[in-house]
DNA sequence: GACAAGATTTGCT
DNA sequence: GCAAATCTTGTCG
């Protein structure tokens, strides 16, 4: 097997990340942080991997963006806009940087927890990228958990009866905002504007 | 060593 | 609807 050039990678790889994203909606993540028990439900996913122009990952493996080059299955937790942290799912294989970003969840076991920790009450609290991870008490000492362990953990789980999967352009970036690789559970009341 | 841009959220006009 | 808040990472000189 040879060595891939960047931006030229197997398509099957593209399209493994894109299966994760809408494999994930209805897992659910079972958190443990600050002695309470929280239960949310993912309903907002995004794809994201070397190919894509607007990824971490796709000038190549930095210090930053190294959890995503690793095993699938942990978290990559990054910090942007000088004030906010955001959520992925490594969803590659070892060597290639792919992962799904965590949208917005709905709140199943500790809604009045979650509210608390944002400071506000209904959909506001869980329904975007850097609320649900605050929601969630997830920091950058979370990067590069595995999902598998305390006391974050990744539930499978399918959707339920009569939902569907619906897709749109990714949204809150400039560049391929023409990729539709953004995926939520249609009709959902905490899927992002 | 300096600079620009960023996978967002919030509040004000 | 628009701009500010705020700081880390990556890139360039």
């Amino acid at each position: 097997m040879t060595q891939k050039q960047a931006g030229n990678f197997p398509t099957f790889l593209e399209q493994a990340v894109e299966d994760a994203a809408q494999l994930l909606l209805g897992c659910m993540l079972k958190c443990d942080i600050d002695t309470a028990t929280v239960r949310v439900r993912i309903v907002e996913t995004e794809a994201y991997d070397q190919a894509d122009e607007a990824s971490h990952t796709f000038r190549g493996q930095t210090l930053r963006n190294a959890t995503m080059f690793g095993p699938p299955g942990h978290l990559y937790v990054y910090f942007t806009y000088g004030m906010h942290y955001c959520s992925n799912i490594v969803a590659g294989p070892v060597g290639y940087g792919a992962g799904v970003l965590i949208r917005a969840v709905e709140p199943v076991d500790g809604a009045d927890i979650l509210e608390q920790r944002r400071g506000v009450a209904g959909v506001n609290a869980t329904n975007g990228p850097a609320k649900l991870t605050q929601a969630l008490g997830i920091n950058r000492a979370m990067d590069g958990h595995d999902l598998r362990n305390q006391p974050l953990q990744l539930i499978t789980s399918s959707l339920n009866p009569g939902e569907s999967i619906a897709t749109s352009p990714r949204i809150g970036i400039a560049k391929a905002r023409t990729v539709h690789r953004r995926y939520y559970i249609a009709g959902n009341d905490y899927v992002s504007r």
